[in-house]
RNA sequence: GCGGGUGUGGCGGAAUGGUAGACGCGACGGACUCAAAAUCCGUUUCUGGCGACAGAGUGUCGGUUCGAGUCCGACCACCCGCACCA
């Protein structure tokens, strides 16, 4: 050793990530670090982490690096903390970029699907992440839809399916429906045609019936973010209101003679000047049928679609269809019937009664049409000025009866008066609306009923599950390959026998991955779920994933699990206990001098003297705009593939960086120089310990009343293992790193050669096991060669509380709130001792000269403040 | 428009009402080297001063307090979500 050259001395000293990181993986494989078993034994309290799977699209990309490391972290964390942990991976795996391959590249979207796993599968691996492979499934395996099936029938069976007409986007070209965003300007994203609007029977599940649970339950959910709780909120949408039936003033053939009403301001139905229906009302259609302006007026409603309605910004547009309505309690007072853009038929019962005097929109389009601006709420406070619309509670007036009630009281009153005149009724509206799951696609799980002509829609046995996916599809026509292939879709009626054919839609594929978590605990059960293991291991008690899923996704699980124990199999309302969603990782974007977006890796800079920093082409030296920094996309080739920079650093390095550049919930910047900073402090750590080894103490005997340096560093030792904790323990995974980084700091400046140093490289090694587990294990092996256990088996380090206690404190000593000086003072001191200390520091001193004290304040183990 | 969040050095950020800027990145200076890489040491909020130190400083304005990045009020900017929801 001592005659090596720095050079080789610094070779020998160098972290070999490439062999180690596969090492350790097979070595945690090889032992079953992470095996848990489907219904735990009950000896150690059990924590379930998941992270939202993914879609396989056949590579990682640098959020599922971020959302997987943290998930790794507290899986690690707290396996050491005495949990036995349950981390499981699995595969959204429906969906429409397979038929898409399928169709542009003529392979089977089974085929590749699982070509994608695989090659997923081996990437994740490399990240050498805590997971429980056992538990790995697709949910286009058929052993998981035929599962997911037998739930959609328990469902049905329990009043939670129904089927129901509904409007769809449809691409008279492709002879398809469209999701909403495949509707682009109004047209469909792949043929360009004119999309309509189509009535279609389709099937729904019934969510809706468990709205009021789904908002109340939200207030239960303590770790969960509050935003994700109030988006949640605002999309199940409570509105109290009433019910108001207007009846037409004269008859239209084929409808009944009243319209309905929904509104949360039954106090201003004095203020009416007009009612509007939707384009899609039937009211509507009645009028169009005889009257071809009011046909000319919905067609070109409908032809505005559902997603541009709001790019349009809508000029509120009506058509008057001549229909009048009474009001109900102005006897022989007639109002116009209107069809309106802005009424939507999905909310409420599709119909408003116009008050223009008190709400934005009717004024708006009361003033464009010359229809009458009644006022019938005055501000609350007598005499004041008002401008209209004026929107705000008030006072009732020129409204008969309600005249001088407040709103509240109004609202209350009106409903009364409509309930015994049994022209409405008071009501809670929901702007959630039913989950429909019906979509007209090859690659999904098929929805398991048969429609016979004699029998209607008839479930299939539990006994023929799993209906499966045909293998042999023709991917070359247009519209639903289910419904064109040759034979599938003809069986006999389970109820009858007679010719009949399957239900050709497949579910929409959030059903997917509304219950994938209850099918971890037991993922080979004959069954969608054991008993035994889902009550085990339910709830899950992390869930880590993005914000884009604080909607649908985790609303429609809350629905599932909801439906799954109405049904008898699992025991609770919510699924996930505690919930993480991570920013996003962005990236600096570039832009070649023909306006081509570049990728990092085709960029070089250059720093001017006055520190600015500018790019070129690598090769060419062209000039290259460095633009903002945004979500990595593919669109704007800002992206850094993890693949490439695990070669190049290792997985730990690229774990490590991704936790230290910010707090996990705010989105983060990849940046070069930050992964060359993460990979340089794991090589400063095995340097630290391998440079250590030669001489190092052996292992447990540190003295009691050890030298001073000793008892130093063993303080930072314990302090940071408490610090780190606590860290960990909140999410502050940027905070433990920074701890880490202090310790390394303090470990190399310290002059302990003896136990205490062994103690404190140990406790490194053990700190970082969750950040960087393969350089863990590596520092591990090198301090204790032949060790019996990885730092993967090993408890998490404690923290000695008589080692987190000072034998003297600093304390800040301040002059009318101002810093002046710092004092030492033993942790007993006493007041006066402490005063008389401050007073004589010299700066202190010179502050205080010439003034009185007339305040001396003194905050234990903080602050002396004197005011003067 | 409504709702929510965030504003701290060149940058990411740290800070139970108690020493603002921990830790890292970048930059600058130095050591080692024939040289570079790697590594190590130092400096790095701004202004004044050789220095000890002093003054200012956490988006803006005001308030509470011995003391405010932190609490309260008003405003500004940016980001996100929902958006004709009756």
């Amino acid at each position: 050793m001592t005659d090596a050259t720095p050079e080789t001395r610094s070779a020998e000293l160098r972290h070999d990530f490439k062999t180690a990181e596969p090492r350790w993986q097979a070595e945690w494989e090889r032992r079953g670090c992470f095996t848990v078993p489907d219904v735990p034994d009950g000896t150690k309290p059990k924590y379930y982490v998941l992270e939202m799977f993914p879609y396989p699209s056949g590579k990682i990309h640098m959020g599922h690096v971020r959302n997987y490391t943290l998930g790794d972290v507290v899986a690690r964390y707290k396996r050491a903390r005495g949990h036995q942990v349950m981390h499981p991976m699995g595969w959204d795996a429906f969906g429409l970029p397979a038929e898409n391959a399928a169709r542009e590249r003529g392979i089977h979207p089974g085929t590749w699907t699982y070509q994608n796993i695989a090659n997923m599968r081996a990437e994740l691996q490399r990240m050498g992440l805590s997971l429980e492979w056992a538990r790995e499934f697709a949910t286009c395996d058929p052993e998981y839809y035929g599962q997911q099936q037998k739930l959609f029938l328990d469902f049905y069976r329990a009043g939670l399916v129904e089927r129901k007409e509904s409007w769809v986007n449809w691409d008279p070209v492709d002879g398809t429906v469209l999701a909403n965003e495949q509707v682009i300007d109004g047209r469909g994203w792949r043929s360009g045609a004119l999309v309509e609007k189509k009535k279609l029977s389709q099937w729904f599940f019934s969510i809706t019936k468990y709205a009021p649970d789904l908002l109340e339950a939200l207030e239960k959910l303590d770790r969960w973010p509050e935003r994700v709780k109030l988006m949640q909120a605002n999309w199940i949408g409570r509105s109290e209101g009433a019910r108001v039936r207007f009846k037409l003033a004269e008859a239209v053939a084929g409808l009944e003679d009243e319209v309905e009403v929904f509104t949360t301001r039954p106090d201003t139905l004095y203020g009416m000047s007009f009612l509007a229906v939707a384009a899609e009302h039937p009211l509507a259609a009645a009028a169009g049928a005889k009257d071809p302006g009011a046909a000319e007026f919905i067609a070109e409603c409908r032809r505005m679609g559902t997603s541009e309605a709001a790019i349009e910004q809508a000029e509120k547009r009506g058509y008057d269809t001549g229909f009048r309505v009474a009001h109900p309690f102005l006897p022989g007072v007639t109002f116009p019937v209107w069809i309106a853009n802005f009424v939507l038929m999905e909310y409420g019962t599709g119909a408003i009664f116009g008050c223009p005097a008190h709400d934005e929109r009717d004024f708006e389009f009361a003033t464009k049409y010359g229809l009458a601006i009644t006022q019938v709420v005055r501000p609350p406070e007598e005499g004041a000025a008002v401008t209209l619309p004026f929107t705000d509670p008030g006072v009732a007036v020129n409204s008969g009866p309600l005249d001088g009630l407040p709103t509240a009281e109004a609202k209350r009153a009106a409903i009364a008066r409509l309930e015994e005149s049994g022209q409405g009724t008071g009501v809670v509206n929901w702007r959630l609306r039913d989950w429909g799951v019906s979509r007209q696609r090859y690659w999904g799980c098929p929805i398991p009923f048969i429609h016979c002509e004699a029998c209607g829609v008839v479930p299939v046995p539990d006994d023929q599950l799993p209906v499966k996916l045909p293998e042999d599809v023709d991917f070359s026509k247009p519209g639903n390959p289910l419904d064109n292939h040759p034979s599938w879709k003809h069986v006999a009626c389970p109820s009858c026998g007679k010719d009949a054919v399957r239900e050709t839609d497949t579910c929409d594929t959030f059903v997917d991955s509304s219950w994938y978590f209850a099918r971890f605990c037991s993922p080979r059960a004959a069954l969608p779920v054991t008993r035994a293991a889902v009550d085990a291991w339910l709830p899950v008690d992390q869930y880590i994933g993005g914000i884009e899923h604080a909607i649908l996704h985790l609303l429609y699980s809350r629905f599932f699990t909801r439906g799954m124990r109405d049904t008898g199999h699992l025991e609770l309302a919510e699924p996930f206990a505690g919930l993480f969603t991570q920013g996003m990782v962005t990236h600096e974007s570039y832009k070649g001098a023909d306006g081509r977006w570049l990728y990092p890796e085709e960029v070089e800079f250059s720093l001017a003297v006055d520190g600015s920093r500018s790019a070129t082409v690598k090769g060419s030296k062209e000039p290259v705009t460095i633009g903002r920094v945004e979500a990595m996309s593919k669109s704007k080739r800002n992206t850094v593939d993890p693949g490439a920079i695990i070669d190049k650093y290792g997985a730990d390095t690229a774990r490590w960086f991704i936790l230290s550049d910010n707090p996990p919930e705010r989105d983060m910047e990849w940046t070069e120089a930050g992964v060359a900073g993460a990979y340089r402090f794991s090589q400063r750590l095995y340097r630290l310990v391998a440079g250590a080894l030669p001489g190092l103490a052996p292992a447990g005997d540190l003295a009691e009343g050890a030298a001073d340096e000793a008892r130093k560093l063993r303080q930072v030792t314990h302090r940071t293992i408490a610090a780190v904790t606590e860290a960990l323990e909140s999410f502050g995974f940027n905070v433990a790193v920074a701890r880490i980084h202090e310790f390394a700091n303090a470990i190399a400046e310290s002059a302990e050669t003896g136990p205490a140093k062994r103690e404190a490289l140990e406790t490194i090694a053990r700190l970082i096991s969750p950040m960087m587990p393969h350089l863990a294990e590596e520092l591990w092996s090198l301090l204790r060669p032949g060790e019996a256990k990885l730092v993967a088996e090993l408890p998490w380090p404690e923290a000695d509380p008589a080692l987190l206690r000072a034998e003297t404190l600093t304390l800040a000593v301040q002059v009318l709130g101002k810093l002046r000086g710092t004092i030492e003072v033993p942790v007993d001191a006493d007041e006066a001792t402490i005063f008389a200390l401050a007073e004589a520091e010299e700066n202190v001193a010179r502050s205080i000269a010439g003034r009185s004290i007339r305040k001396r304040i003194h905050v234990p183990g903080r602050v002396v403040n004197f005011v003067v």
